[in-house]
DNA sequence: CCTTGACCTTCCCGTGACTGGAACCCCCAT
DNA sequence: ATGGGGGTTCCAGTCACGGGAAGGTCAAGG
């Protein structure tokens, strides 16, 4: 299978799958023209990757995640653990992201949005006294 | 004042605050020497930028809000467009981090995070059917 | 007077995970 | 022969800085 198949197929763009080559995520094979072929196997990561990335994994915890689906003698509590951490990565930032809602949600809510210039939200940036 | 006491003063980098001159969020008048040295209208401006920046405003919309502020005759309703524009961003990211939280967060409770290889977290990226 | 150390300057490279584009090759159909 | 739709490589850019090198400046201490 070509790239333009797999891309079709992982619904992964063939920039991102050639990027993968890159950083050695995949080893699609050759053929005598220089296109990349693609294996169920490469298939199988590629789905493996698109799903772990969805999931927000980095590239290294990708790296990390395939090896151990890729070693029959893993313990589990490797792989808990690596999602572990980036579930508190993500909780981080979700509450972050919900202090800045809530802050921006007040600050609009002030603002009368008319075309006079009195403004809370720029009061409050500019360090309302 | 020199770019160190504003580091001090506003809590941001010094390499910011050269990054911010670069792009040309504000314009230090420069000593004999070459060094910077910040006014307090300078020092007003990256307090501002830096409160900008903590709700997460990116770079271009705190360059909008900086030239609103600035302009006596702004209208409100163009503040409060930008303001809603961003709290649209921000509550699109929460709710894709919300959704990977609960992904993941049913998958680790699956995990026996033991020493065995079995592992619901790998089933699931790995195409489980 | 000289040195030390804390500042300051510019410049260039690296970050993460791609994306866009240029320039070029390959294959099939008309 | 030509056109179009694949494929290939490589380079540059994204965003908002951070690290570090190489070198100029300044106040204090010996």
């Amino acid at each position: 299978m070509n790239i333009g198949d797999v891309a079709t197929r992982t619904g992964l763009p063939a920039k991102t799958i050639r990027y993968y080559e890159d950083i050695g995520l995949i080893k699609p094979l050759r053929d005598d023209n220089g296109y990349r072929r693609f294996r169920d196997q490469d298939l199988h990561k590629l789905n493996f990757l698109g799903r772990a990335r969805a999931l927000g994994f980095t590239i290294e915890d990708c790296r990390t995640l395939m090896a151990l689906y890729e070693d029959e003698t893993r313990a589990s509590a490797d792989v808990k653990k690596v999602a572990r951490s980036h579930m508190g990565q993500i909780e981080a930032k979700i509450a972050d992201l919900n202090a800045m809602r809530d802050t921006l949600s007040h600050l609009i809510d002030a603002c009368a949005g008319d075309d006079r210039p009195d403004c809370p939200i720029l009061q409050d940036l500019g360090g309302k006294p």
